[in-house]
DNA sequence: AAGGGTGTTGAAAG
DNA sequence: GCTTTCAACACCCT
């Protein structure tokens, strides 16, 4: 479920229902997921501990904790689910953090793609993968320059650039389809035929985009489970990714599918150009 | 019914 | 450097 706006849903969500918490013990059953240290010592660091706050950056979360910082990333299909102590665990249930109410916090991951990391506080940002991150397409110095700069040397398609978490933090694979339709542009364009003026239209629809999707919860396809905090509307709204098929809303043209830097792709040939 | 595709990203290869 | 391909993993769809 990972985009900006999926996991910023997520981040509300567990805020209003675990922050305050103390974890009583954490259960790691899937050990691999977690980065730069055994799962004996992430215990450690973790029970006893009161949840502080929650937050995000990209499609980064933090869960605060007196001294260190729980950072998460549900990569492809990494999910929270807050059940009762008793409740069995389930399959794909990798890590349990028990809280001292009883309640249990279960990190589920089919694909066990996600990442978790315990770093001290105040390092959070400048750990592997975090500190290289761009702007978030939110705030006034997210501007057509700064689009322009990242890309206008570049070979690579707008999408791919787009996609880049170095450019753009929180943009993935639904959005950034999504913002490309809105600019009328052709998700192959390499990026050094793109416009300042382009580059502006990209930045405009980038927030009108997440804005809008962060206010219905996200985007839910494909999901098996309903997930916490997953249960999006955004997927009502979508102008052309998942409509292989179907008729442009603006021309009326089929919408078709090709693979660009090895994403699948959706765009109106006729509106993208 | 085997193979390609999937809301991601880092490492390896060219 | 910069760009492209692939691997990590499990499951769904053709």
């Amino acid at each position: 479920m990972p985009e900006l706006p999926e996991v910023e849903t997520v981040k509300e969500t567990l805020k209003q229902q675990i922050v305050g918490k103390t974890i009583a013990d954490v259960t790691v059953i899937y050990g691999k997921l977690i980065k730069n240290q055994d799962a004996e010592s992430f215990k450690q660091a973790l029970i006893g501990n009161t949840l502080r706050n929650i937050g995000r950056y990209g499609k980064y979360l933090f869960f605060h904790f007196a001294g260190v910082v729980l950072i998460v990333h549900l990569r492809m299909e990494g999910k929270f689910f807050l059940k009762p102590f008793s409740e069995p665990y389930q399959k794909h249930e990798h890590i349990i953090f028990s809280f001292t109410d009883q309640s249990t916090l279960r990190y589920h991951d089919v694909r066990k793609f996600g990442t978790m990391e315990i770093v001290p506080e105040g390092t959070e940002m400048e750990v592997e993968g975090i500190k290289k991150l761009g702007k978030e397409p939110f705030g006034s110095d997210f501007t057509d320059s700064y689009i322009y700069d990242k890309i206008y040397k570049s070979t690579r398609p707008i999408k791919s650039l787009l996609l880049d978490q170095e450019i753009v933090a929180g943009l993935g694979n639904i959005y950034v389809d999504e913002v490309l339709f809105l600019s009328g542009l052709d998700p192959r364009r390499p990026g050094k035929d793109v416009s300042r003026i382009e580059a502006g239209m990209i930045a405009k629809n980038c927030r009108k985009v997440l804005e809008k999707a962060i206010n219905l919860g996200g985007t839910t396809i494909r999901s098996y489970t309903s997930s916490l905090g997953v249960s999006g509307r955004f997927q009502n709204e979508l102008n052309v990714h998942t409509r292989k098929g179907l008729p442009c809303l603006k021309c009326g043209n089929s919408i078709e599918k090709t693979r660009v830097g090895g994403r699948g792709t959706y765009y109106c040939p006729s509106c993208q150009k």
